[in-house]
DNA sequence: TATTGTTATACTCTATAACTATA
DNA sequence: TATAGTTATAGAGTATAACAATA
């Protein structure tokens, strides 16, 4: 019973982050999926390959190319050619798609800062640990 | 910094939790959207109206449209038209449909019970209030 | 006029299977 | 034969807009 509220709560809460995330995100014409990308690829502070990107993001390869497909057809993203594997394709961050990416973590902030906005710095820490468990136990 | 960590850990544990409800809703024939709904009209423990069950999902009445077509074909549900104000559809529950409701409530346990296996129950209450205080702003 | 529900359309997120190019 | 990525296809979940029937 408790656990069936619990997986009620944990879907109706992460469905309320999204829409607050979308909706910042529109402004810069993107979406949550491609913002996450974007984000992970500044984060890794170098290019990276298709397969390490979506393993980053826990999506298999095939879903990540219409993601790097609209992010490229922006100028936020480059493909080239690995040079030291011609199989492998690397996604470089343009200057674009580098601010785009500050702006992205922005909207993610606000929505974020939003939605748990009734929550204490200590609650939040707390919630922080808790999901931190819950997700370590499948990585 | 935290509150980006905070939703993207949200957001993977509740893409997990889908997962784990998705397979174990294969041999029942539902999709999740379709057992949450089922289960919703067997929690009313009577017939309800589109408006009022959508309302109740915390979607839109068109969103429910095709959810309630499956369920229908799938002879779990009846569309009845309201006697105290045609323009409304009473959904009712067929017998069948309160026997998958609850098989489709045991998937849903389980599917919470593996998400949540490494928390205590005190950890379970914990974050149930957490999630319970930030789903309460909003409503 | 306002409400209930549906038809029509579209977009996001993700998957599997089959294929191409390269290793 | 194995790997990286794409083409093709599909299905879940949701939305807005326009419309018909009813109130």
């Amino acid at each position: 019973m408790a656990e069936m509220e619990l997986a009620e709560l944990l879907f109706l809460v992460s469905r309320r982050l999204r829409h607050g995330y979308l909706h910042r995100l529109v402004p810069l014409g993107l979406n949550p999926g491609q913002a996450r990308a974007l984000r992970a690829l500044a984060d890794a502070g170098r290019p990276l390959r298709m397969v390490r990107l979506a393993d980053e993001l826990r999506i298999v390869p095939r879903s990540l190319t219409p993601v790097v497909d609209a992010l490229e057809e922006a100028g936020l993203v480059r493909r080239e050619v690995d040079p030291a594997n011609r199989r492998s394709t690397l996604l470089v961050l343009t200057p674009e798609g580098r601010k785009t990416a500050e702006r992205a973590r922005d909207a993610r902030r606000q929505a974020g800062e939003e939605l748990f906005a009734v929550l204490s710095g200590a609650q939040r820490e707390q919630l922080g640990e808790l999901l931190g468990l819950v997700d370590a136990q499948f990585s």
